[in-house]
Formats: structure tokens, C-alpha cells, sequence
DNA sequence: AACGTTAATTTGAACGTTCAAAGCAGCGTA
DNA sequence: TACGCTGCTTTGAACGTTCAAATTAACGTT
């Protein structure tokens, strides 16, 4: 292993002048900058991470749990979250540890922080009063979610604009032609879901189509359960020319459903997803949908965790993106 | 951030005492060592793991590198793998660093090493000649795979048997009463689905069915390709009363197809999948499947990357784990 | 010619840990 | 009484980096 003092050697100057051709070069002459790099190359000198780490009292890691993907369970977005987290974290020098996910984060999340193995935490997959929010908060350990979580508790998130996705969703329903439109989504208590809703029916409200024209469905998010909402909705009333879901899995149920009744979906249906997974483009006929900014959310995410850390008594920062419509045939 | 000395100076000891208590508590007399666990709880100390890293030449974490899984691309094996090394990992006081994969490994995976930022890596679907082992290995980086590679390059791997877990299969179809069994599989290439298929083909052949009586189809990993090949297979001869996949996926087609004909999956023919899958349990009928045993294969390269990094200079150990028959209702 | 100024570079110290060696009791033995 | 031994504890040093302060050189001013 190279060291400062091995590169300093060869160049004939001091570790700290080494040190400075790297981190701040403006304060090296010119010929000694040219010297200190040439033995830099030479030697194939990368600096030593621990050490860094040591010395600014930062691990540069951000924790990340990961659940188990349960029987059928796929999270798409989560997967798409994770690659741009884990780039948008090198860009600024932060890389990304996974650990498994267990009940209680004081076993998990807490030591990992304590031991200063990680600066802090993104979480995923928040709930209304989550255990780690909570004990996370309580004990001052930096962290930052994507999507809000309900509870009490105040704390930075990055979320995605779900009332305005249902808005988008309508609009391009309604802007199609479609007039009675109907919407598939989660059992209640789902922020997520309670979002896409209700910005759904604001615009349909706007568009003055009468509430109790609107049949809603609460499903799972499985693609069965696309099938069987869509199913129960067009055979109750075969006036409906709209199903938004409130997830892309679910909209594949849908898709399914609307061709075994032999009609087409982008024709005598439209159809509508949320969050552009991989398998939305590639669906036949390609699932139009609403886009979640991943990679923006993970950039968010980053700059606003090292926000945190720079200043914990920073006042807590909630950031909103904009999702955005993926118009394809359905 | 309390420190050993905040420890020291509490309990009346010097730091390395404490340092004691914590790594060889037996050189520590009784009472002072009490006296130091009690400052130790008091204070809630932690060691510093930056600290340790730097002292120890380690970071004590493990590079995976992660593709971006592609549209319908579901990696359940993976991910229950990722889910275990992490939890092994962490063990034996160890970590996972997740990145995203590149083309060049010289880019993402060499500047990692070289900083020590990571110890080494873990490389999962490594292909024939794949770029990451030639670079690694030419570096002289700590690496082991889960899965061979075919190239040239010999290397620490950890496998599971597939040849073994091919005749598991065509075991348990042909005790079922199974005389006329198909494969299903991936296009030529494939060191694991080639194996799978050999095994598979052995036992045929000790059970003396003729080869030319058996059916093999190469297709892609897609449930539709499944379904596709088992409608191939069943309609060009409806005398195939088994039907071997070397993949979940691809068995989720298998199944779909085998009802669409009317026939009864279990009992008009017999279906096996390979890797049970999360989803496979859950089908219906839930589906027989060779399971792998993925905890033990990340038990096996955690110590042997341990191994590796003990003793650069040992030979190159490649070790083969045994399949299991998950017995389901297909 | 002495002095202040600036630029370039070096030295000292510290981050928190652990290895290696040294120190110190207390005790039994010669 | 001196010696070595054992068990327990402390001190010194080092891992590789960077911040802060100190040093040195070069140069223009008065």
C-alpha cells in the first residue's frame, strides 16, 4: 500500500504538500504540482478511505435496509432507487451499505450509527408511525426518507407529488375523451394512494363529472387483483372508458382483464399506471403511466441528507418532485 | 462521540485496558473489568469503526456490484442472496457495499479497491470470460463469485450443483410415474442451465428412456416463453407427461400453458421448476421446485473471501453446494 | 538596510484504535 | 534478601490522513 509519505518521498516535498496537490491545488506551485502528480502515477497512489474517514469523522456510508421481496412482490421503483442512489452517493463521495431490514431498528439501525459505520440513513417504504422513524429521531441519528411517513414525527423526506400524479392521470384520461372514468387503488391509510386519488377526483370534479358517477376500488397491489377490479367494474357498468390504478402492477391486471373481455385497451378503455416500472414499456399494448423522478428523488435524497449532516439543527426540509406523464397506447 | 479514553478516564483505567475488555476480556482481572463494562454502559460507548478500519488496514466491507434489473427481469435468487450476505456478512463484523455495475470494472470496481474503500468484491451472474474476473484477478483484488465462469481465469467461486439438481429433478418426475419427460431451457451456453440439463438427461438415461424420446426446448427466462414452449411441447406430443424447467419463470409459463390446455398440473403432468423462487410456493398448485440453498452459499463466500484475504497466496477454492428437492403439489 | 507582506512549503498534532513492549506489584523460592 | 516469575496494567508507537500553526523564501517599501 502507497502512502502520502511514500508519494512525498518521491517527489522530494512534504506529505502535506501532497495532501494540498489533491485537495486544494490552487495553493501548489506550478512545477511542484507537476512533480507531486508525476509521482502520484507513477505510483498508482489512490488515498486510503479509513483514513479520510478517520481524520473527518465521516464514514461516507449511508445505510439502506432492505426487506425480503416477498412471494410476487416486486418493487420496481425500489430497484431504480437504489442503482441512482447509489450513483447520485458516489458523485459526491458517499457509497451506499445495504443491510437487512429487521423489527426493531434499535437492533439494526441504531449500532450501525453508534459505530459511526454509516453517517446516517435513507428509508423506503415508510408507514404512518414507523418504529424507525421514531427511534431513529429520538436518537439524533441523521436520516432521510423517500415518501413522507404519517406520523408525528417531523423529519426530511423527498417525496413524489401523488395528488398531482391523479390529477395527471385524469386529465389524460379525460383529455382522451373519456367521461366516466373509474379508479383502482389500495386499501385506506395508503398516503400514497389517498394522494393519486384525490387529486384524480379533483380534476374529474373540475371536469364536472359527479362523484357518484366515480366508482373507486381497493385492491392489493397484486396483478390479481388488477384483473379481478377491472373485471368487477367493466361487467357493473360497461359505460366505463377509464381505469387509472394506482400502481403498475395493478394496471397489468387491468390490461389482462380488459383484452379477456375483448376489448381495447387505448380504444374503448384507457388505461393508466403509476410509476413507470420496467415492464410498463414494454407491455402490449405499452402501458401509458405516471413517472415517478427517481433519479431526481435519489439526487434529493443525497443533497439533503448531507444538508442534515453538515447542520443537524437545520429546520427539517420536505421536498416534493413533480411526477410526470408517460403517455404510450393505452 | 465518546472514545476509548472518555471509557478510560471514567473507570480509573488507561485506555488499553478498556481496549482489553473489549477484545480479550480474560487479560482483564474481575474487578476492574467490571468496573469498565459498567463506564462502558454507562457512557454507551461504541468503538469507532473508522478507528478500527485504520488500525487494522481493513474497511471491513464487501463490494456487490448491482445491475439495473431490465423489464420483467425478476432476480429472486438474487435477491434472497443479497438478503443473506448481508445478514452473514455482518457476523463475522462485516458489511455490504452495493454499486452499480459498468461496463468496465476497471472503472468502478479497481478505484473501490484501490482506496479501500472496500476489501473486496462479490460478483454474482458472471458470464464466460467476464471482464470483472479477468480485471480483478489481473489486480491481484480480493473476489469470489456465486455461480462459475466459464473463462480461462481459475478463481474462488461457490456453486451449487446443478448437474445434482437436474437428476433431483428427473428423479422425482419419474418416481411420480413419469415416462415421458421434457426440458425446457435456456439457449446454448449457459454453464448452469447446461449442467441442469445433463444431470436431468443421466437419470433419464439410467431409467432408460431413450434420448431421442426426450423433448428439449431452448428458450429465454420469460414466463411467456414458458408458456410458449410447454404449448409447443404438449400439443406436438400430448403424451409428455413431465415437464422439467430450468427456471421458475420459465415454469410459471409452463404451468399457465398446462391449464390452458384443460390438463391438471400434478397430476396429468408433472411440473419442476428450479431456484424455488419466492412466487413458487405461492402458485396454484404450488409448484415443485429444486431449491438452492442460499444462505449456505453466502455463509461459504464470506468465508472463504475471508480465507482470501488471510492468505492471498492459497490455492483458489471453488466449492460445490447440493440442490434441494422442495416437493410442492406439481 | 531593516521591515512587513505574501506565497509556498513544512512541522506538529490529532482523529480513535490496537499491537508490542515495558512497567509494576505480589509472591514463592533459593 | 535478592531473584525470577506470573498476572495485570500502562506507555509508546503506528495505521494514513488533514487541519492549524509555524517556517522559509522572495520581494517590494520606505
Amino acid at each position: 500500500m502507497t502512502s502520502l509519505m511514500d508519494v512525498a518521498q518521491r517527489a522530494g516535498v512534504s506529505r502535506q504538500t501532497v495532501s494540498n496537490v489533491l485537495n486544494a491545488p490552487d495553493r501548489v506551485a506550478s512545477p511542484t504540482r507537476e512533480r507531486v502528480e508525476a509521482a502520484i502515477a507513477e505510483l498508482g497512489y489512490r488515498p486510503n478511505r479509513s483514513a479520510q474517514n478517520l481524520r473527518s469523522r465521516r464514514s461516507h456510508l449511508l445505510g439502506l435496509d432492505l426487506k425480503p421481496t416477498g412471494p410476487e412482490e416486486v418493487s420496481p421503483v425500489l430497484d431504480r432507487f437504489v442503482h441512482a442512489l447509489s450513483e447520485e452517493a458516489a458523485r459526491v463521495g458517499y457509497h451506499v451499505l445495504v443491510f437487512p431490514r429487521a423489527d426493531d431498528a434499535a437492533v439494526t439501525h441504531l449500532p450501525l450509527h453508534a459505530t459511526r459505520t454509516v453517517d446516517g440513513f435513507v428509508l423506503v417504504d415508510t408507514e404512518a408511525h414507523d418504529r424507525r422513524v421514531e427511534v431513529l429521531a429520538k436518537n439524533d441519528v441523521p436520516f432521510v426518507t423517500f415518501g413522507r411517513s404519517g406520523g408525528g414525527v417531523a423529519h426530511d423526506a423527498v417525496d413524489v407529488d401523488g395528488h398531482v400524479g391523479g390529477r395527471l392521470a385524469a386529465t389524460e384520461a379525460l383529455s382522451r375523451g373519456a367521461r366516466r372514468p373509474a379508479f383502482v387503488t389500495w386499501p385506506k391509510g395508503s398516503l400514497a394512494g389517498d394522494a393519486r386519488l384525490a387529486g384524480f377526483l379533483e380534476v374529474c370534479a373540475e371536469a364536472g363529472i359527479p362523484g357518484e358517477d366515480i366508482t373507486v376500488l381497493r385492491r392489493l397491489h397484486r396483478v390479481e387483483d388488477g384483473v379481478e377490479a377491472a373485471l368487477t367494474l367493466l361487467r357493473g357498468d360497461p359505460t366505463i372508458d377509464a381505469i387509472v390504478a394506482s400502481c403498475d402492477l395493478l394496471a397489468v391486471g387491468v390490461l389482462r382483464a380488459v383484452r379477456s373481455l375483448a376489448l381495447r385497451a387505448g380504444h374503448d378503455v384507457r388505461v393508466i399506471g403509476f410509476d413507470d416500472s420496467p415492464i410498463a414499456a414494454h407491455l402490449d399494448p405499452p402501458l401509458t403511466t405516471v413517472g415517478q423522478p427517481v433519479r431526481e428523488v435519489a439526487q434529493r435524497v443525497i443533497s439533503t441528507f448531507l444538508a442534515r449532516l453538515d447542520d443537524p439543527e437545520a429546520p427539517v426540509r420536505v421536498e416534493l418532485l413533480e411526477p410526470h406523464l408517460v403517455v404510450r397506447l393505452t
